[in-house]
DNA sequence: TGCGGGTGCTAGCAAGAGTTAGCACGATGG
DNA sequence: CCATCGTGCTAACTCTTGCTAGCACCCGCA
């Protein structure tokens, strides 16, 4: 998104990560090697000079062994609660034993059976909304000259 | 990683979003306006020619009223499993926005789309590989090119 | 018919993500 | 004492993201 300048975010980021490589008792080097990413990558994400990428983020998950939502919220990418109440829709598609346009049919049917009830419950719903504004705090980057 | 060369999962990942937005009737103006992207940035996004980061990412999903998740893993940043399995079962019996109704019809496609498949395992599975060739559908046939 | 406004798209630039090469420091241990 | 290995870091580069400008096309309206 634009050239969004954050910042805050980014530190604890690495501040996170550091954390957790040193607790997993792993070199940069190291950690580079299972991530595979280069380790002054590492080393500058680490001091919060640079914003991983979701894919680079991804492995850093993998191989420090916590859940990528989590380095996603510490990264300031996702906010916290979108996590719990996501449902139907990621169960469809991380069903490996589907097609892919029978997801598509399923999650159709599912969406229209949901807007026939006037689709006002918790239950997951096009989550957000507009939930949006609060807490924007990270993604940020409103900004729009014209 | 890095220098990755995807290719296939982003030009799903266009499709996907291309769909949500003709199916929300908004422009590529429309849309950039609401995202704060810029329009021919989300054109190039839709046709494949570039790959979103995770922040781009998020504020699509808000705009186009889906999860932030489902995005990810149609853009092969986020593969389902990684996560905890989730049950396409579990999460349509949770689903509040449902009736039980619905519920069960959904779950009747659901089942008969698995054993027309003949349907390998429960919910796990590589995954990753294949996901590219899903419905391409829409996509093209609009105005004619140049 | 010609003008204004809507659509999507191309071209070209700026900044940032992520790279390889290589430095400085501290432990080893020959 | 010097060689070597491991640590994290800097420098300089490349490729991609995402932008602004601006084009070509289609429509409605005077």
């Amino acid at each position: 998104m634009a050239r969004s300048k954050v910042g805050k975010t980014v530190d604890t980021l690495g501040g996170y990560l550091h954390e957790q490589r040193v607790a997993a008792k792993l070199s940069l080097r190291q950690l580079a090697e299972q991530t595979g990413v280069s380790n002054p990558y590492l080393s500058q994400i680490e001091r919060g000079l640079r914003r991983p990428s979701a894919e680079v983020l991804q492995q850093l998950a993998k191989a420090l062994r916590v859940s990528a939502e989590t380095l996603y919220i510490h990264a300031g990418i996702l906010r916290p609660e979108d996590g719990e109440v996501r449902s139907v829709e990621l169960a469809v598609l991380a069903d490996t034993g589907l097609t892919e346009r029978q997801k598509q049919s399923l999650l159709d049917v599912y969406a229209s059976f949901r807007s026939a009830n006037g689709a006002g419950g918790p239950g997951g719903e096009p989550i957000d909304g507009d939930r949006g504004q609060q807490n924007v705090t990270t993604i940020q980057a409103r900004r729009t000259p014209r």
